[in-house]
DNA sequence: GACGGAATTCATCAACCGGTGAATTATGGC
DNA sequence: GCCATAATTCACCGGTTGATGAATTCCGTC
C-alpha cells in the first residue's frame, strides 16, 4: 500500500540504526535494499532522507570523533603513565562508538580515499602527536609505526573481527594487558636500526 | 575477432598473475571483469579455465600454506627465543605470499565462512600451539588473545595497508623491533587478572 | 592436408545495484 | 474541515555483475 503510515514517524531513525548494524557487518559496499528491509520501509527512503548511500554512511559516521579532543589529557599525562592514559581513552572512546568503528574500517577496505582519512587518523592525528610527546630520542617514525602495528592489531581483533576473549573482555583488562606494550613502544628502549633499516 | 589466438597459449597464467593483483588489492568482491581487463583477455575465459569467479579465488590461494609446517620449526626453539623464531617463520612466509595473504585477508573482510577459517588458521593453528607450548603458566587464552592482537596488528600495518616505514622495512628490523611484545605475551608476566576478567 | 579438439571471442542472459519520479496517503496548521 | 506538505510506496531506469552457449579460429596429430 502507497501512501503515509499512521502515527509519527520514525522511519528515519530506524533507518539510521539498521544501517549502523550492516555497515558495521559489511562496511559499506553492496547493501542499501538489505538496510531498507531490516528498516522495514522502502528503500527508495533512504535516498529521500539521506540522498544517496554515502549520504547514509556519512549520516551514520557523522558523530565525528576528535581525535584531538581524545588524546588532549593524554598529553599532559606523566611520561611513566602515558601508555595507560594513552589506552584508556581510546578503549572508552572505541566501546562507546564500537559499530560506527567497525562501519568505518570495514568500508576503509574497499574506499582509497576512506583508508586514506584513516591512515591520516590514527598515525598523523592520533598515534603521532602522542609518540613526539613522550619519546626521548627522535625515532619518531620507528615508535610510531610499532605503536600503530599494536594499535590496529587491538581494533582488529577487538572491534572488528571480535575475536574472544579479547572481545568482551573488560576495558581495565584490556589495559592492563596492552599497556606495558605501548609503554615500551613509547619510551622503551629500541634494538639498533642498521643504517638503510 | 573471435576465436584461437597464434602461438601458445599463455592466458590461464596471465588471468591468475592479475587476479592475484586484483584479489589482493580489493578482495574476491565486485570484479572477474577487471581481471580480465588486465589480463588482456575476454571475461568468459574466467569462467571457461577457473568454472566460477569462486573457483578463481580457490586456485589463487590455493598455494596452500600449512600452518602446522611453518610453526613447526619453532616448537623447537628455546623458550628465551621463541618469539624471534616465531617473527622470523612469519615474516618470511607472509613476505612470500604477500599478495595472496593481502587476498585472503580483504576478502574475508566480506566473508563470513573465510573469516572463521582465518580466524582457526591464526588463532588455534598457529598462535595457540606456541602459547601452549611456551607459555610458564596456564594463561593461555590470554596470552593467545594478546599474542594475536600484536601479529594481526603486524600483518594489517605491513601486508595490507602498507603503511611506512613498516611496510618496507627489512624482515629482520621488524623481527628485532616486535619480538621483545611477543616474547612478553609468551613468557613474560602479566597482570593480575580480576576474578571475570 | 584433413580433422578433432582446444582456445578465444561475442552476444546475451537474469539478477541486482543505486537512484528517480510519479502516485498515494496521512499529518498538522489554520 | 481544507489544504499545503511531508511521508511512503511503486514502477522503472541505466549500469554492472557473474555466467552461458554458440560461433570462430588456431593447434597438433595422423
Amino acid at each position: 500500500m502507497s501512501g503515509r503510515r499512521r502515527g509519527p514517524s520514525t522511519t528515519r531513525q530506524q533507518i539510521l540504526e539498521a544501517a549502523r548494524e550492516v555497515f558495521a557487518d559489511r562496511g559499506v559496499d553492496g547493501t542499501t535494499r538489505e538496510i531498507a528491509q531490516r528498516a522495514g520501509v522502502d528503500p527508495a527512503m533512504i535516498a529521500h532522507y539521506f540522498g544517496s548511500k554515502g549520504g547514509l554512511f556519512q549520516a551514520v559516521t557523522a558523530l565525528q570523533i576528535d581525535p584531538a579532543d581524545v588524546i588532549a589529557p593524554v598529553l599532559d599525562a606523566d611520561a611513566s603513565d602515558a601508555a595507560r592514559q594513552l589506552l584508556t581513552a581510546l578503549v572508552r572512546t572505541w566501546d562507546a562508538h564500537a559499530s560506527v568503528l567497525s562501519a568505518v574500517v570495514r568500508s576503509a577496505t574497499r574506499n582509497t580515499v576512506l583508508a586514506g582519512q584513516v591512515r591520516t587518523f590514527v598515525l598523523e592525528r592520533a598515534v603521532r602527536p602522542v609518540v613526539t610527546r613522550f619519546s626521548p630520542d627522535d625515532r619518531i617514525d620507528t615508535r610510531a609505526a610499532l605503536l600503530a602495528s599494536q594499535i590496529t592489531g587491538l581494533v582488529l581483533t577487538r572491534y572488528i573481527l571480535r575475536w574472544e576473549p579479547l572481545a568482551s573482555a573488560d576495558p581495565d583488562w584490556v589495559v592492563d594487558h596492552i599497556a606495558p606494550t605501548v609503554q615500551g613502544y613509547l619510551t622503551g628502549p629500541l634494538p639498533d636500526s642498521p643504517a638503510g633499516r
